[in-house]
DNA sequence: TATCTTATGTGGGATAGCGCACAGTGGGGC
DNA sequence: GCCCCACTGTGCGCTATCCCACATAAGATA
């Protein structure tokens, strides 16, 4: 398999000191991450992290009537499997690939040796997983207070920082079940959304027209997210 | 100050190995935590981390227009200040005694450090972490899909399980700004409870009468976050 | 004991989102 | 070029929760 991307296009790999990326080099395994790819399921035991490149990955728990919720997601700024490092066998979501891309995976074994012998790394990874909490808990208190629109928008933005293009890939049943809602729930709201302008949407992809709108249209949950991470990763240290 | 409790009821120290609880304990300064106590603030500089032993502590999140939402709740089984840990310097949550009662707290720098060259601490804390992290994605998606009755009951047996007896302090006002939710809600949804004969209430003061009863009625996401605490710690390993 | 404060109970109208049913439609497969 | 299926649009009744206003009651205070 031809991989066009170099591990170091994930923000992690790519902030790593040159002595450890040439350390970690030959053990990144390129992978391709096509829709819908299952990572890992909730209490399957993690056996690999991933770094996309190009990809978006949804956590997803998953109840046990079906209803679904997405918890976080995760794109080149970080990686899958942070519960490896946290001392976890398992996650409690589901791990799905949301946008198709590539990626590169470790090993567990060899990601948790990294971690516990060489400080930088776990430096980096730490911050990481303090990003994903932030991002967590924004998801919590979104899902008790903003209206669907404001939701959509959020996660609308989320994926766009994740994407190189202005367009994804996605239905409106798919973006339903990431935010739990329905999915007439979400045509509504998108119906909204193009008709002031902000994006425009045919079977399955959607444009995004205005950035900028999108984001006064969004809820502050979003902006929480985005200030954490580059506090966390000043632009400057890359 | 007279404290009647030793460090080690708070579980995390209780499972040091002795050499490192020798380590700690001059570290270790008692303080009382008073009912509405803040710990700190979003955005303040975490200056201690706080290991409860009888108090609660509710980390909460309050946005711009002055809605809040309890994202996880931190009693003699966890620590106040995981941020530190993780490489941050802040937290986006306000941390506030939810339940009045004893702890311990240490330096941040202190912590930090003992984090950084002792493993054993260093795999406690961060086990510790990734169980919060499960109790915040569980709020994150009980938010998003339980009603208010089943939200309360998971609200009441998260907080019991901190506790040494089966009655709480707290008006419905303050569980009513946890949940996010209105009084009035709160007040419907306990006086069910009530008629079922699973718990008393009167002003301010709740005992629960029927904690089997309460399990069952609340939604799976208490059960989930317990697990997997259980899982990441043993109780064999204590 | 009288009063006052705080906690709890209740009701009515508004709204967001759900569940269901079904209608339209565009694009890929044949 | 046609058809079919996946995607999207829409309507309707229902429920949980919200917002607001006010009634009641239990304990604290004097």
């Amino acid at each position: 398999m031809d991989i066009p991307y170099s591990p170091r296009k994930n923000a992690l790999i790519g902030a790593l000191p040159m002595e450890e990326w040439l350390r970690l080099i030959s053990h990144l395994e390129p992978v391709a991450m096509p829709l819908g790819d299952v990572l890992y399921e909730p209490g399957q035991v993690l056996r690999y992290a991933y770094f996309p490149v190009n990809a978006i990955v949804s956590l997803l728990y998953v109840m046990a009537n079906g209803a679904s919720a997405e918890i976080a997601v995760v794109g080149n700024e970080g990686m899958v499997g942070t519960p490896i490092i946290m001392g976890s066998e398992t996650s409690s979501c589901r791990a799905v690939t949301q946008s198709a891309g590539y990626g590169f995976r470790i090993r567990a074994s060899l990601l948790k040796q990294e971690f516990k012998t060489r400080p930088s790394i776990a430096s980096l990874l730490l911050r990481y997983t303090q990003a994903l909490i932030t991002q967590i808990t924004q998801t919590a208190v979104c899902n008790r207070h903003c209206v669907l629109e404001q939701q959509l928008c959020r996660w609308l933005l989320l994926s766009l920082d994740r994407l190189e293009c202005t367009e994804l890939t996605m239905t409106q049943e798919l973006i339903a079940n990431m935010l739990g809602v329905r999915r007439e729930g979400v045509t509504e709201a998108a119906g909204k959304l193009q008709k002031q302008g902000l994006i425009r949407y045919s079977r399955g992809h959607i444009k995004i027209l205005d950035r900028a709108g999108l984001e006064l249209k969004s809820c502050e949950c979003y902006q929480v997210v985005r200030r954490e991470y580059e506090k966390l990763f000043p632009p400057r240290a890359f």
